[in-house]
DNA sequence: TCTGGGGTCCTACCCCGC
DNA sequence: TCTGGCGGGGTAGGACCC
């Protein structure tokens, strides 16, 4: 579901010689209409749009309706200008992951050496299975068919010597293709391309650097290293011109850390009571907190993110005196945030909770258990199991129990303004 | 037209201790 | 005692990704 700017002109054959091009990155097609089209087959060829209901964005648009204009990330009521005719479905996450897993199990039969971007994209480096399953061009048209048969869903392979290429590979494949660049190719290629194809060049920075007279890849790579450290700054300048000469050593990681995890709700109309706002940041930090309880990891930073009625976001953040995996303590740190925030009349369209430096519960454990109230902990850890085996709306804090208000949930609050 | 939700990374600024 | 430089931690915000 790449959004990232193509180039007509490097949808093309850059020449048959892989030798080199060991990292493969393969991206599902539309990959949640994809999913759809799989268990609706009447709606083939029809334009149809994943995601969008009240004051959402698009998730995924077919390719009938991109014809439209309609893309991922687009607000739903421009879609639906764009596009009345289109047939917008609400979207099953559990059934994209179920297809996703499918597909990954794919990809983890070619090579172990596999990291998942994201439910619909992974790289893989094949350097260690070339003896097994032959040159990177037929292990990326080996899994194309056998994703497409085991699944019915169509998968593009990008196929090159960097996990940055391979990613735009990849996107110039598309739809139901497969693109390598070879090394020989890589300076060429890139540089047909506009500046924003290169990972991180967004609206912004693309704006920027086209005030600078910097269209394409090409004028940026031929830009000298310190006009860009002024530009962008000295991380962003330098990577950026790295990847336009095709300097990328970032490896496959098959395993990946996770370095915060987070909740956050629009309400489906602005809110300006705050005893609503607390009663979310409770639910929040509850999910918060039995994520960190399943991944084994504790929290040392609590963060909420205020989102007001015109657009304007804040973040505010707290370190903890010590680490915890417990919704009490993300709460009382999330409470305190926002009770030093005003809240302007318009009232508040997103409230989100995050909790960051996560750590091995394993490793700093010992301290937190010392610190921790036993009987809180206790409790919510038999909440965990609670919800484990009957679902995780069967079990809440009393306080989100009241008489009319029975759900923090945007959409069922009695109280909103 | 009116902008989701889940994340990561970078920069700037302030404060504090040395 | 005061001042400046520097590094590190904490915090806020922006940009980006899918």
């Amino acid at each position: 579901m790449s959004r990232s700017p193509r180039s007509a002109a490097a949808r093309r054959s850059w020449g048959e010689d892989d030798a080199g091009c060991t990292i493969l990155h393969v991206d599902m097609d539309a990959f949640f209409v994809s999913v759809e089209l799989l268990d609706r087959p009447e709606l083939r060829g029809r334009p149809v749009i994943v995601g969008g209901d009240h004051r959402g964005v698009v998730a995924a648009a077919s390719y009938e309706a991109r014809a439209y204009g309609v893309h991922s990330a687009m607000p739903a009521s421009r879609a639906r200008l764009l596009c009345p005719e289109a047939v917008v479905l609400p979207g099953r996450h559990d059934r994209y992951s179920e297809v996703s897993r499918q597909v990954m199990d794919v990809l983890a039969e070619v090579t172990p050496v596999m990291e998942p971007v994201s439910i619909d994209e992974a790289f893989l480096d094949v350097s260690g299975a070339l003896r097994r399953m032959g040159r990177p061009v037929e292990i990326a048209r080996w899994i194309r068919r056998e994703v497409r048969s085991r699944t019915g869903v169509p998968a593009s392979v990008g196929v090159a010597a960097t996990k940055h290429v391979a990613k735009i590979a990849s996107a110039h494949a598309k739809p139901d293709g497969l693109l390598m660049v070879p090394v020989a190719a890589t300076v060429p290629f890139l540089h047909s391309l506009p500046v924003g194809a290169l990972w991180g060049v967004g609206e912004k920075t693309r704006e920027v650097l086209e005030r600078h007279g910097l269209d394409t890849v090409e004028d940026l790579a031929h830009t000298p290293l310190p006009t860009l450290h002024r530009t962008l700054g000295v991380a962003a300048g330098q990577r950026l011109h790295d990847l336009a000469w095709g300097r990328d050593a970032r490896a496959v990681q098959p395993t990946r850390v996770e370095k915060s995890v987070g909740t956050e709700t629009t309400f489906a109309r602005d809110v300006t009571d705050r005893s609503h706002l607390e009663r979310v940041l409770l639910e929040q930090a509850h999910q918060c907190a039995a994520r960190l309880r399943a991944d084994a990891v504790l929290t040392r930073t609590v963060a909420i993110k205020v989102r007001f009625a015109d657009f304007t976001t804040l973040t505010r953040t707290r370190t903890l005196p010590a680490a915890t995996d417990l919704a009490h303590d993300i709460v009382a740190a999330a409470r305190d945030l926002l009770a030093a925030v005003d809240i302007p009349p318009d009232g508040v369209r997103l409230l989100g909770v995050r909790a960051e430096r996560l750590s091995s519960a394993v490793s700093t454990g010992v301290q937190a258990a010392l610190d921790e109230d036993p009987h809180q902990a206790l409790a919510e850890r038999a909440m965990d199991g609670v919800r484990a085996r009957f679902g995780p709306q069967l079990l809440r804090p009393a306080s989100l129990l009241g008489r009319k208000d029975r759900s923090a949930s945007p959409s069922a609050s009695g109280d909103i303004s």
